[in-house]
DNA sequence: GCCAACGTTGGC
DNA sequence: GCCAACGTTGGC
């Protein structure tokens, strides 16, 4: 299994609306930048992911499972977009935030801190356990 | 709200 | 194929 991170601005897709949708999940659709999308068609199904909130939070909020492969994005005719859907598992019962990540030296090459602006980005093994011990949560 | 970093576009 | 111009993102 392989681990990564998905960054939305809460303002236009939260996590409490991926958590309202269930185990049903949703499309992380509107990716459009082509190393976002090249990692997503990496993604298998039962892969893990963290959950970043951008902009007026900063700050890992929970953990989400990826539950379908890529497919066409919807939301465009383009073809050249795709997209995996995705389904919120467990919040962090506490939330990591950016300074908490950038604080800790385990953590320097993180894209997260490497390549801010990159919406989907793929998270090391060991990078997925510290978070998830800052976190609060057993990173199974 | 500003600005740095980065990706994309299009003219040549 | 290069590079300047432009648009977008996201941290601060």
């Amino acid at each position: 299994m392989r681990y990564w991170l998905f960054k939305s601005e809460p303002s236009t897709w939260s996590w409490d609306q991926q958590v309202a949708k269930g185990d049903a999940g949703e499309e992380w659709d509107g990716v459009r930048n082509y190393q976002a999308r090249n990692f997503m068609r990496e993604m298998e199904v039962g892969d893990r992911g963290f959950f970043y909130h951008s902009q007026t939070s900063r700050e890992i909020v929970g953990i989400v499972e990826v539950i379908a492969a890529a497919h066409p994005d919807s939301t465009t005719d383009d073809e050249r977009w795709e997209c995996v859907d995705i389904k919120a598992v467990a919040p962090l019962p506490r939330p990591v935030t950016l300074d908490a990540v950038k604080a800790d030296e385990r953590l320097a090459d993180m894209v997260l801190v490497r390549n801010s602006r990159l919406s989907v980005q793929p998270v090391t093994d060991d990078q997925w356990e510290i978070v998830c011990g800052l976190g609060g949560i057993d990173s199974r």
